[in-house]
DNA sequence: AGACTTTTAAATGTCAGACAAATGAAAAAT
DNA sequence: ATTTTTCATTTGTCTGACATTTAAAAGTCT
């Protein structure tokens, strides 16, 4: 672990830097103790805030733990689906918020995932992630329901059925498209849609994911998408004829 | 922008979380400048090492970049479609490698996201983007090529297949699904693999988008997956006869 | 001897103050 | 008017110190 003397980046990015490949390379193993922010110190021949700093870059995308009192100290940390589930949903929510993309494109691409899940699913669904689509749908049809509630149904709904593949690499990989992205079409469609018409494609999905039929499931999907696209579309709409 | 004077969570992570919260709610807009190091310090009632911390962990992000100098500063950072993906492959990289994925898993995982591309790639696909494709299956068979070439020139023909959908939502969300999991593949089946199947494989895909038939795409890309099951039972197979 | 309590040492968390280096803007000189 | 110089601001880094946490060692009592 050495770092490059000519370099003018900072030197807490430097050494971050190594210590991250050391991680990646299987240098660090998990669990394995970095030595202590002293002893950093000494090896990197830098400051202690600086390596402090440098930690604090690794501890920010979980890479390490770091623990007080004797004992403690710094520990590459086993990155686990749940610390990926949230890092992916942070950026995917600043990149969708930042970048301006259009609705489509972000529409497109959460529907074209969620259809890959969608066989996996009809396959594999277990009753406890039947219950729970059930379970939100009702809760779906409540009266009274806000406008926050309805949206954190539907990304529970839309959840279970991802996760209903049983393959936690795919739930990973798809945490960001349903958290991050329904949210945002909520935001942008709640005023002109129905609910009505969206319970009865979610039931429609539950249906098809109880019967085990995929192709159903996949109709329906492409239906939802179809859907919201539409709503979409027509509350632009609606914003053009009001500034005119 | 406060922090809890009642929480014993680390003072950086608090301070962290508050920007970033003002971030993600839009209090904080891209380009905007945070006040100077020493006017948070002051603002939160801590030093200006622990207002660096949580720079640090916000950069670590990329949420913030600083710049020395009159002037500069913090400031909040437009979140790039290649900051996200760098962060999205190391992220991949670190989970499979550390969790012990099942391969079938793995692999199950990325097909099924890339299927999901394959008809729009299909409907999409430039001419620069097949042009790609082809010249990379033309590097996979020079012979004497390294396996380390082979298997980056593999990820360079998935990348293309997945750019061409034209989406840069989804070519985002696959990133890490090619670039760390297609490695882990390569690893794990370079004994036994052929290349020449591979190719022909990949040949069958590139023709394919070439005469935007999605339906031979998916047909080429469901043998691959098969291909690359096989490929890793036959190898642990061979690990296990060989103990014996 | 064994169980409990106290002490201690090591490590991270935080603070204060200082200097270095970069950088843009204002002031001065040409 | 243009170039150069100066200067203030801001981040980057260092030093040294103290606070807090924590586990292990030492001590004490039953």
């Amino acid at each position: 672990m050495k770092i490059d003397p000519n370099s003018n980046a900072d030197l807490s990015v430097q050494i971050a830097q190594a210590i991250r490949n050391a991680i990646i390379s299987g240098q660090l193993i998990v669990d394995e103790r970095l030595p202590s922010e002293a002893e950093l110190a000494d090896q990197f021949q830098v400051s202690r805030p600086t390596v402090r700093e440098a930690l604090k870059r690794l501890a920010a995308q979980s890479l390490i733990r770091t623990q007080r009192g004797a004992s403690g100290g710094a520990f590459v940390n086993r990155l686990s689906f749940e610390d990926a589930y949230s890092q992916q949903i942070t950026t995917s929510t600043l990149l969708l918020s930042m970048n301006a993309v259009a609705f489509d494109t972000a529409c497109e691409a959460r529907y074209a995932l969620e259809r890959a899940c969608a066989p996996l699913s009809a396959q594999r669904r277990t009753p406890d992630q039947l219950a729970t689509m059930r379970a939100e749908i009702f809760r779906q049809s409540q009266p009274g329901l806000t406008d926050e509630a309805f949206c954190a149904s539907d990304v529970a709904f839309h959840r279970a059925l991802v996760d209903g593949a049983g393959n936690p690499v795919l739930s990973y990989q798809l945490a960001g498209a349903v958290e991050a992205m329904q949210p945002l079409m909520n935001m942008i469609t709640f005023t002109a849609r129905s609910r009505e018409e969206i319970i009865a494609l979610h039931t429609e999905i539950a249906d098809g994911l109880d019967e085990k039929d995929a192709e159903s499931v996949d109709t329906a999907l492409c239906a939802l998408e179809r859907y919201t696209r539409k709503l979409a579309l027509d509350v632009a709409e609606r914003k053009r004829s009001k500034t005119q």
